[in-house]
RNA sequence: AGCAGGGUGGAGCAGUCUGGUAGCUCGUCAGGCUCAUAACCUGAAGGUCGCAGGUUCAAAUCCUGCCCCUGCUCCCA
């Protein structure tokens, strides 16, 4: 049986990781864990583009070899990762063997279907953009200063046809709905397949250039960017080995808005149609994060450190905020203040305080073993009910990658529980002699454990670590599975507790 | 200019696809509780859902026009 195929995009091994790399990866490893919670197998691939122009110039001026500074951004990348607890199953990067093996043979493969020519270009190009320009480029019959200094050159080039492919992908995109996650992208890329494509230039001439894949059928030439890239999404998934089916066609590209049209949605599905290969199955483009209505870049220099803040609160909290904050696929405001009042409020008052307090009166009432649900009134029926909806409407959301709201759901929930406790007040119930009370106090400790219980199974996507952790206070393991444990029972029924925890502390 | 996204009580958002009593968090005010990370629970004030038309028994939601904000059209997730 097929597994379930995720990626991101891969990172460009040009300057350091930001909150914009950390969010996607967080992004991807929430829906990958949710699938595998769900009983699903799973591959998840990220990974780093190392090939390139400003690769080459920035170890230049560092007067190292690229090779060695690829290594160090590698690290750096890969340093991120582990602090966010992110779960991928491989890291590819482009200088691999393995990968220039596949990129060799599949523009080969093109070159002899005819699908790859030469042609010579006429025209500007720019060496700071490092880009052809047009005359429509110009402004006022000027180019404009970003350009830097513009040249007129004659070059010659090797050209992927994509026109040929332009009906069969308008096509294809209108025909699975799927295809282009959140659905108003998917009108942006039809938009832009109404003009005709020109052919995408994938070379650039060796003198020019020499941090790149050669061309198998010319060695005067390397492949450039996408057919470089792109292609990793294949390499990862085996291609050329058994294994290759098992994985492919990928479920899921996970992506930037910025690199959707045209590389992922229409060069990547172009390019794979003419190589005789399986479309991927959907591409989710997610937003930006924004500070005070400045995009967060480093052109600005207004980064903030994903590392710090991981490091300061824990990834737990971070990944919690950034999927609480952000509705997939628009934009949100990155401020210090919205993390700490989500991060105090949510995390601490709601979640964190509800294991301490239940976690308190089990040891203090119950010498910490779990008491039995012994009575059913009608506010524990209430509170059952309640899970009954949150959980179905929890799950229902987080495979519409409406992570926001799952949260929502599920934070609300624990919100009930805190609630239920105010309701039955078993500190009140402690003092109480009768055998009625007695029940009460045994039942009103075991309803909340189970309430904890089940909201805990539903944040293990999001905060794997704070759910192990829980886990461990209820006397559980973590959830590989969620089969089984997401039904409401009298699951903890004389289970020795784990000691009272501060999961969330205040500053 | 072109393309895209947004305009919902003080702040930030959900709801718009699949019309039907406007929801959530924070903040403010009042109260309750005292098991707990000065935390938890309740109640209240506060919105003619950017503007103007239209469709409909009914519109935040569908249609038309307009206004305003933001992003992209170098690089970036």
């Amino acid at each position: 049986m097929k597994s379930f195929y995720l990626t991101t995009a891969i990172d460009y091994a040009n300057g350091s990781p930001h909150l914009g790399h950390a969010y996607e990866k967080i992004l991807a490893d929430v829906i990958v864990r949710t699938k595998r919670l769900s009983g699903v197998t799973t591959k998840f691939v990220t990974g780093l583009d190392e090939h390139g122009q400003k690769v080459q110039k920035g170890a230049e001026d560092e007067g190292i070899e690229p090779q060695l500074r690829c290594d160090r951004i590698a690290s750096e990348f890969q340093e991120v990762l582990t602090k966010l607890d992110i779960s991928h199953d491989d890291y590819i990067r482009t200088t691999e063997p393995r990968h220039k093996l596949v990129v060799t043979e599949l523009l080969q493969k093109l070159y002899e279907a005819g699908d790859i020519y030469m042609d010579e270009y006429k025209g500007f190009y720019s060496t700071r953009a490092e880009q052809f320009l047009q005359e429509k480029d110009k402004v006022d019959g000027m180019w404009p200063e970003i350009y830097g200094q513009v040249t007129r050159i004659t070059e010659k080039n090797y050209f992927f046809k994509l026109s040929n492919y332009q009906d069969w992908l308008i096509h294809h995109i209108e025909s699975c709905p799927d295809f282009i996650q959140p659905e108003f992208r998917k009108s942006q890329v039809l938009e832009f397949l109404k003009e005709p494509l020109n052919d995408l230039c994938i070379s650039r001439p060796k003198e020019r250039l020499s941090w790149g894949i050669p061309l198998p059928f010319d060695p005067d030439f390397v492949t450039y960017v996408w057919f470089d890239a792109l292609v990793n999404y294949v390499t990862a998934a085996g291609f050329g080995t058994d294994q290759f089916n098992e994985y492919w066609p990928a479920d899921v590209h996970v992506i930037g808005k910025d690199i959707l049209a045209p590389p992922h949605a229409v060069y990547w599905p172009i390019m794979l149609k003419a190589c005789g290969l399986e479309v991927p199955r959907q591409i989710l483009a997610h937003g930006w994060w924004t500070s005070s209505g400045a995009k967060m870049s480093k052109s600005t220099g207004e980064t903030v450190s994903p590392l710090g803040l991981a490091d300061q609160y824990g990834a737990d909290a971070f990944r919690f905020f950034v999927m609480r904050e952000m509705t997939v696929g628009q934009d949100a405001e990155f401020s210090l203040e919205r993390f700490s009042s989500r991060y105090k409020g949510e995390l601490g008052n709601d979640l964190g305080n509800l294991v301490s307090r239940l976690l308190h009166m089990c040891h203090q009432y119950f010498n910490g073993i779990a008491p039995e649900q012994e009575l059913q009134e009608a506010l524990e029926k209430n509170l059952q009910d309640r899970w009954e909806d949150v959980s179905s409407r929890t799950l229902q959301l987080l495979n519409s990658y409406q992570f926001h709201l799952a949260l929502e759901e599920t934070m609300g929930f624990v919100r009930s529980i805190n609630k239920y406790a105010d309701d039955r007040a078993p500190w009140k119930l402690a003092k109480s002699e009768t055998e009625e009370d007695k029940k009460r106090l045994a039942t009103s400790l075991a309803t909340m454990l189970e309430g904890l219980r089940l909201a805990n199974e539903l944040l293990a996507p999001v905060m794997p670590s704070a759910h192990a952790k829980i886990c461990k206070c209820l006397g559980q393991i973590p959830a590989e599975k969620w089969s089984g444990r997401l039904d409401w029972g009298d699951r903890l029924s004389g289970v020795e507790l784990g000691p009272k925890t501060i999961l969330f502390p205040r500053d």
